[in-house]
DNA sequence: CTCTGTTTAGTTAATA
DNA sequence: TATTAACTAAACAGAG
């Protein structure tokens, strides 16, 4: 119960599982991989509501990351010291959250077991730590001859559920220049594209904040984490709150599929670009490794 | 010791 | 209403 002249209704629980709340701090992170406090900061920073009984949703979460093939862990390099792993989204896991709803998932995202035991036990994990890292190369992007596996494991090519050009097709459709996402142009051209996208992302989750926000440590304020519009009709909300195009806020109950939140992502998925399109950042270049170093070793997908 | 990570088990709640 | 995703609790192991 929100008491009146106090926060009102921001520390109230968000309509967000614990799955899609790790996968906002996954995404919104320039290495799109965060060590499991990051995670815990980048809630708490964000949600009021997680401030409190830490040590009982940081269980769940932890049983999440550990339970959901959705997440991946990335084994630390010499050169990135620190308790932990780091904590990525599988490639595989699509877009988790289609149907609008950032509280349940249509279907729980699982991989083989083959897969699954090649992944999470594998001695090789080592392989990791040997190539093209330097501490400095955080935020840039990689070089494009590791890039090559990136449609690795799913036939048509893969979109990272939350991927700058999914979040672009639900946003931003517009944004397309010479029939190519913008993203892709911005590749090709050598723009660092994540940065430069982050209020698409904030767009895409409102409570993500800025990204500086967090760097300093200085907590949201209140604006950005205002639950209030919850409580109201989310189709109104829809509509009206965020402009032309996409919703400001998440849908917490299942839209109607004529209200899907992104229309054009179908033809994202299905586009001509595959390759060229998919964000590249230091977890995905290590999960490319990983699916390479599988394919080799044959196993099967 | 704390923190991270895995696992089992039971409960709650969304949705087909 | 049945199914199943999500949540919670808890035991336990290993790393640092």
């Amino acid at each position: 119960m929100p008491r009146p002249g106090k926060n009102s209704y921001s520390d109230q629980k968000p309509p967000y599982s614990y799955i899609s709340l790790t996968a906002m701090a996954i995404q919104n992170s320039p290495d799109k991989m965060l060590p499991l406090s990051d995670i815990y900061k980048f809630i708490m920073d964000r949600f009021p509501y997680y401030r409190e009984n830490t040590q009982r949703w940081q269980n769940s979460l932890r049983h999440n990351l550990s339970f959901n093939d959705c997440f991946i862990k990335i084994p630390r390099r010499p050169d990135q010291p620190g308790k932990g792993s780091f904590w990525a989204l599988h490639p595989d896991c699509g877009d988790m959250f289609e149907n609008g709803s950032f509280l349940r998932r249509r279907k729980r995202f699982k991989v083989l077991r083959a897969e699954h035991m090649a992944c999470k036990t594998s001695p090789m994990m080592h392989y990791f730590h040997h190539h093209h890292h330097h501490p400095g190369s955080v935020g840039r992007l990689p070089h494009f001859q590791s890039y090559g596996g990136i449609t690795c494991t799913q036939p048509g090519g893969f979109k990272h559920p939350f991927a700058i050009e999914n979040i672009i097709g639900r946003d931003y459709k517009g944004v397309v220049a010479g029939g190519l996402p913008l993203t892709s142009v911005m590749h090709h051209l050598g723009y660092p594209v994540p940065p430069q996208l982050s209020s698409v992302v904030n767009s895409m989750w409102p409570h993500v904040g800025v990204l500086s926000e967090t760097m300093s440590g200085v907590p949201v304020p209140a604006p950005s984490s205002e639950y209030a519009p919850f409580s109201v009709s989310a189709k109104g909300l829809y509509h009206s709150a965020s402009g032309p195009t996409l919703p400001a806020i998440p849908v917490p109950i299942k839209p109607t599929p004529s209200l899907g939140p992104m229309p054009g992502l179908t033809g994202m998925q299905a586009g001509p670009t595959q390759l060229s399109d998919a964000i590249v950042t230091p977890a995905s270049e290590q999960i490319i490794e990983m699916h390479q170093w599988r394919r080799c070793v044959g196993v099967k997908n």
